[in-house]
DNA sequence: AGCCCCCTGTTAACCGGTAAAGCTGTAATT
DNA sequence: AATTACAGCTTTACCGGTTAACAGGGGGCT
């Protein structure tokens, strides 16, 4: 009971194998310079006594670990209830996992916590590298992190993201593409419930809509900044619909906000899609289980989460990869689109 | 440009600072054996070289490590789906956030996978101990976690968790609780719609749903085991509904089957709460967005984690603890739930 | 003056691996 | 037979901290 607290090491394997310490390492990095049988009689004393290196001592004499860190700065109530996170981490750590590297994980409160994080496992070697998301305009992370000289992969467009290399997906494009989408169902008046402003991609995204429904000559647009939680999107959502000119499409920059904006919809008394046509992001499986079911511009993020960790490892081999653009979010009509009312 | 590469280590501040690297370790740990004046000293010239200890070196030394694992065994959609998860992992982070402590994050396939996993990290000593999920009747971890000698903490009923100090909830009453509710309102046909039947508190609610229907003298309920998502969720829904003797009420394990079954419903033409009932699980902030909004046997999941993390620190500081019960999801009635029909 | 003590610091031995350099014995080459 | 080549190990010096043991020196006390 209560484990012995003796816990075993690389001494101990070789002592019972018959052999050094050098000659176990040598084995068990599989290098030349031990014989198959001997290889074969270590692990199999490892395997006895149950040992595996220790990565702590691993990493103080080689230089490398086999961690990379993420910081997660949203509030946490946010965090629970956006799908795209979990997904993002899933899709990482199956990259992550075949090559059995793990993945530390913080949740902060604001962006100097997270420089103040990077800097602590970064010289504390805790981490070969990072992966960076949620960037702002000249977001400060970028000068402070490339001071540090730690290698990281940054989720965002190569615009914001400086010297990192960067992951994106042309938000710019796929949301003219939502706007193209709506006017041909015959929308004129379209209006986008975004982000928090000063995130990167918000912004981008409302450059784009703002220029797609001038070039389309539909009437001026309403655009909404909020903080991407339900709440929020309810507001926003019941802004929109009380005004005199009520929109009869509203663009979602999330899913969370679209499913909240639906509901917000239905008590106002007005039937989605005929009366009034939702277009949500990311695509999560949450579009799935709503009534009626949401069209989104939908979105690997899973996916993307395996090539920011791929592009990552790709750093780290010292490749010298570009900016990887993943695919474009494509559209997915469901049952929350149809023609405008009167068309 | 390109970081020098050369990291500063703690014999770059001794040696600037113009003492030895005992001094500087003494003073970053806040030991006596240093005055005043030189822990300053050090303290600046560390700032100003950018140095922080390596964590490496350090739990190589010192044997200890500031890093508790967590493998999650759950399919990666669900995962990405299901905000209960984020949520508790983010009550875990803000007890281990304030002992800057970080968590190490892995998805694994399976069991053997997460013993292995387990194994891997302890043996290698990256992790000080690890939170435990999701367990089974006679669950394969609990011997052979107990043989590594891993401190640990298990999120579960005690009469599942072994030897690993525990922390769960109430899940017997708050089903009873549950039935009783629906009961005075007037159901007579309460069905559920549970989750895995092996996973252990699955069982335990099972036994208490069947056991509470009894005792109340309500017709015999139909249970459905499933897989905890939302397309299961939706099929056990639709097998009830079809039902020549359909529920009036329906109690499901979680938000994302309820959020699904209430989809379900309105396809098929039934009112929610006025021709059926719908009683969600966990109450994340799922059963807020939804239109009617969900009733639910609540629950902090947040404060779980927390108390989770809690209890972790005390295992791995010798504190002999105890299980942990916390409270008991309670019932939060909203939009979902009403009389039976004709009631 | 002599002694002891405490305060402040230094020294050196670890922690458990990795990796370069060194040392065998045997086989191949000349 | 002597030289070389090389596979197969061993030795040893680190990696960057921690920590116990030890040293110098000033002040208080007798």
């Amino acid at each position: 009971m209560s484990g012995t607290g003796e816990r075993v090491t690389i001494k101990d394997v070789a002592a019972r194998a018959g052999v050094s310490k050098g000659a176990v390492s040598l084995a068990f990095n599989h290098k030349p310079g031990v014989s198959e049988a001997t290889r074969e009689r270590i692990f199999a004393v490892a395997r006895e006594l149950g040992w595996a290196p220790s990565a702590t001592a691993r990493s103080l004499s080689s230089q490398r670990v086999d961690i990379v860190g993420l910081a997660l700065c949203r509030p946490a109530r946010l965090l629970g209830l956006e799908p795209f996170y979990m997904d993002f981490i899933s899709g990482i750590e199956s990259v992550l996992a075949e090559r059995s590297c793990s993945l530390l994980l913080r949740l902060v409160r604001d962006l100097d916590e997270e420089i103040a994080l990077y800097q602590e496992w970064w010289r504390g070697r805790m981490i070969a590298g990072a992966i960076l998301v949620d960037f702002r305009e000249d977001d400060p992370r970028v000068p402070a992190l490339h001071r540090l000289g730690m290698p990281a992969v940054a989720v965002g467009h190569p615009r914001l993201t400086g010297t990192f290399p960067a992951v994106w997906t042309d938000d710019a494009s796929a949301t003219a593409e939502a706007v193209r989408y709506l006017a041909a169902l015959g929308h004129r008046r379209i209006a986008r419930v975004g982000g928090p402003a000063d995130l990167g991609h918000s912004a981008i995204r409302t450059r784009a809509f703002a220029d797609t429904v001038r070039e389309l000559g539909l009437e001026e647009a309403r655009q909404i900044a909020t903080g991407f939680d339900e709440k929020e999107g309810a507001r926003a959502t019941r802004t929109l619909l009380l005004a005199a000119d009520r929109p009869t499409a509203i663009v979602y920059d999330n899913d969370i906000m679209a499913v909240a904006g639906a509901g917000v919809a239905a008590e106002m008394g007005f039937t989605v899609p005929d009366d009034l046509s939702l277009l949500a992001w990311d695509d999560s499986q949450l579009c799935r289980i709503t009534h009626p079911t949401l069209s989104a511009m939908s979105h690997d993020v899973h996916h993307f989460g395996a090539e920011v960790a791929r592009v990552l490892f790709d750093v780290l081999n010292g490749v010298h990869t570009g900016g990887h653009q993943v695919p474009t979010p494509s559209l997915t009509p469901r049952g929350s689109t149809a023609p405008a009312p009167g068309v």
